[in-house]
DNA sequence: ACCCCCCGAATTTTT
DNA sequence: TTCGGGGGGT
């Protein structure tokens, strides 16, 4: 953090204002209260801008001011402003925060919402243009995936090998790239079932529009087709949109790019914000390429750099600056802040992962009876397995906490299992909906009924719905006959109210004489009233919509769980969850090298996932405002498996003013930590240069703090590694406190391959086993 | 139609 | 270890 950088701001804000000063006469306070930067970007309102917003340093409220400066200054009606986010989330904070500036006026802001909403949105209005009716459903990769198995067994492809999930993601892959089916490169096609890449989507795509159904990628990716093959169409939203604006940029995938690309050509005022050092989603199809080549796709752009951070202290701020500095591909900021001072970065090493709780815990008390909330401190793990042990930990404290992320109330069965009856209802020819409950609850309707549906279904080429309807004239069902007949009738009869009854009614209605409340009501499980509950909670939560087509399309793009209860709850998240959040106090456990950096993103993405993950270490850092706690394990127990492990790379590349380890601050130097596991022979051998990593700070703080642990803690965790490393050879017999007595097969600086008398061969480190 | 056993995999996640 | 899926048996 250039000190410089950081007087001349403060000294030169007063010019800064008379230069940048808006090209507005009576900008409102609200305006004002920008300081230069921000003002730029909300003054430039002509014309591509991107603006590069650090974090911390107001972006939203740089959006939302350009947002109600537009509006207010007259330059567009709320209906010309289209505002994409990604997330509801995001949206509606968005929409609250117009508000607060411009009230009511943000009501007519009717196309601010996520890509996928938008999309579904504009899809909707020219549905038959597109192949479907306008009341098509949105399927999600459940149904994905349950689709792509019918094809699948359809064919006959070797279901082990050639997976419905694997295919469901390739898919979403290419729809992420905006390929159609006929675009995909040999290379694509063959990545399925030899060649058949390309076929499978071709019938994938055909089955949804029988279904009369689009998934998520088909929100755009139709548009995109649409806006191609009638420019009319496409010039109408072009001069419909006057300004358009975009969040986080930097996740966007080539099929949004491509939407907003075609949709800014005419008048070209597109502003997008983002951060490309907070680009976390590569895996799921962003491309920071995007933001990266924005001057070139919209020449003549502007960029203004959001520098000044509001958030974190200087070591913080300093740390993170440090880590991130370690990345290639990066436009490029300085962030700076003028919160000097307060604590540094802590470092600390503990033997295992029961141990990093322990220890965590033990701060997450101090601070309790220093009288600080819960509500100020987080907890950001890289891996969801990683919780486990903090949360047996709370439990045993009585630590109150949240876990933000978990499983997604939408994503219950007994949900989904009540939105297929209403899904039936409203789009009979849903055939994913109609398999989902048709024996749910068991009405005799199983695997022979369903075999002889799906049979006439495809002879006629109608819906399964349709197909039912037929079969029952028939003499093809014997015992099934009755019940289908019953069946049917019901769903005759919901229809019909479906028109007349509130939605609310009808569901508890539906819910009520298909059985399937009363299936749980009998159910003896433990987890059963709490699904009655939910279904209630479900049929509740329906009245907040006008109609069931708004509440069906609410579910399937807004899947987001009920918040948490009340009182002061400590956050347990994973980094990507903390995305956009802050909070005071931030720990960060778990900086071992495979599991973060993740070995698998690693090996899938080489550097450019390193990259990516330290990108996310970097947006882990910046969630915090005054302390980051940043601790490592020695050993690491997933799936029941003892796993030694080294200090994340990251710790190396955090600049040593910034942060406090146990270790003595000289011994920072350059090396670089690698993975290291003990299971199996793969991992090393395909790592060279590993001699030099004994000799890393990273690892020297580990072994001290291993031998402190169970002072620390008081568990005594029954070991005391020895040996730096190094003095061992081959053929030696030694002892490891895990895996007990064998022989060194193999030395590689601190790394020894050992073949233990018991579990046989393994990579161990050398600080780990003594001499007998 | 249901149940049980074996096997394999096991990040991150929005829409 | 734990979970889920698939296959095979009853």
């Amino acid at each position: 953090m250039p000190q410089s950088k950081m007087t001349e701001n403060r000294a030169g804000d007063p010019v800064a204002d008379r230069e940048e000063a808006l090209p507005i006469g009576e900008a409102p306070s609200w305006v004002a209260a920008l300081n230069p930067e921000q003002k730029k970007a909300v003054a430039a309102t002509e014309g591509p801008v991107l603006v590069l917003a650090g974090a911390g340093t107001g972006k939203t409220r740089v959006l939302t001011t350009r947002l109600a400066y537009l509006l207010q200054s007259g330059k567009a009606w709320p209906g010309q402003i289209l505002a994409v986010t990604f997330t509801n989330k995001a949206a509606r904070e968005m929409q609250t925060r117009i508000g607060a500036l411009i009230g009511d006026a943000v009501e007519g802001m009717v196309w601010l919402g996520t890509f996928h909403a938008i999309g579904a949105r504009i899809l909707r209005r020219h549905a038959e243009l597109a192949g479907l009716k306008s009341n098509f459903t949105i399927i999600d990769a459940d149904d994905q995936v349950r689709l792509l198995k019918q094809l699948l067994e359809a064919s006959s492809i070797d279901s082990k090998r050639w997976s419905a999930k694997l295919l469901a993601g390739l898919i979403d892959d290419w729809k992420n790239k905006a390929l159609r089916p006929s675009q995909l490169s040999d290379k694509q096609n063959y990545s399925f079932a030899e060649g058949q890449g390309a076929d499978f989507y071709r019938q994938y795509q055909e089955r949804l529009k029988i279904l009369n159904a689009a998934d998520f990628g088909d929100l755009l990716l139709e548009c995109i087709s649409l806006f191609t093959a009638h420019p009319d169409l496409l010039e109408d939203y072009q001069r419909r949109f006057k300004y358009i604006l975009v969040d986080e940029y930097q996740d966007t995938n080539v099929a949004q790019y491509l939407w907003l690309r075609l949709l800014a050509q005419k008048n070209k005022n597109i502003c997008c914000v983002g951060d490309d050092d907070q680009s976390i989603y590569g895996w799921r199809g962003a491309e920071v390429e995007n933001i990266l080549r924005f001057e070139k796709d919209f020449p003549g752009a502007e960029t203004v750099r959001l520098e000044r951070n509001y958030r974190s202290t200087e070591h913080i701020l300093g740390a993170a600056s440090g880590l991130i500095a370690a990345n290639k591909d990066r436009l490029g900021k300085t962030l700076w802040t003028e919160r000097q001072g307060g604590q540094k970065v802590t470092v600390r090493g503990v033997w295992d992962n029961r141990e990093e709780a322990r220890a965590i815990c033990d701060d997450v008390e101090s601070y309790q009876h220093s009288k600080r909330s819960l509500e100020d401190i987080a907890i950001l793990v890289r891996a969801s397995h990683q919780m486990r042990s903090f949360e047996e930990r709370f439990i045993e404290l009585a630590i109150p906490y949240r876990v933000i992320g978990g499983p997604r109330f939408f994503e219950r069965a007994e949900i989904r299992d009540a939105i297929a009856y209403l899904r039936i209802i409203h789009q009979p020819d849903d055939d994913l909906a109609f398999e989902r409950i048709l024996n749910k609850p068991k009405r005799g309707l199983g695997k022979a009924a369903l075999q002889a549906l799906h049979k006439t279904a495809r002879g006629a080429n109608i819906p399964l719905l349709r197909a039912a309807q037929h079969l029952i004239e028939t003499d093809e069902l014997s015992r099934a006959k009755k019940s289908l007949t019953q069946f049917l009738m019901n769903w005759q009869r919901w229809r019909e109210q479906a028109g007349a009854l509130p939605h609310t009614e009808l569901a508890e209605m539906v819910l009520e004489e298909s059985g399937y409340m009363e299936m749980w009501q009998n159910d003896k499980a433990a987890d059963a009233p709490g699904r009655v509950e939910n279904l209630k909670e479900l049929i509740h939560s329906m009245d907040e919509f006008e109609n069931l087509g708004g509440f069906l399309e609410h579910i399937q793009l807004v899947m987001e769980s009920a918040n948490t209860g009340t009182g002061e709850k400590l956050s347990l998240m994973t980094l990507h969850g903390a995305k956009g959040l802050e909070f005071p106090i931030v720990f960060l456990p778990g900086w071992e090298e495979g599991l973060f950096p993740s070995q698998k993103t690693m090996d899938e993405s080489g550097n450019k996932g390193l990259e990516e993950e330290r990108r996310l270490a970097y947006v882990g850092l910046t969630r915090a405002k005054e302390e980051a706690k940043i601790s490592f394990v020695a050993n690491r127990f997933l799936y029941n498996q003892h796993t030694s492990t080294i200090p994340s790379r990251f710790i190396d590349e955090l600049p040593v003013d910034h942060i406090e380890t146990e270790a003595d601050p000289g011994l920072y130097g350059n090396t670089g930590a690698s993975a290291m596991f003990e299971e199996g022979a793969g991992s090393f051998d395909q790592e060279p240069s590993f001699a030099s990593s004994y000799n890393s700070p990273g690892w020297r703080r580990l072994q001290q703090s291993a031998r402190r642990a169970p002072l620390l803690g008081g568990s005594a965790q029954s070991s005391k590694p020895e040996q730096a490393g190094g003095d061992f050879s081959k053929g030696e017999r030694i002892f490891h406190q895990k895996f007990g007595y064998g022989s060194i097969a193999h030395v590689d600086g601190n790394k020894l391959t050992v073949v233990f008398e018991k579990t046989g061969s393994k990579k161990v480190m050398a600080a780990f086993v003594e001499r007998p």
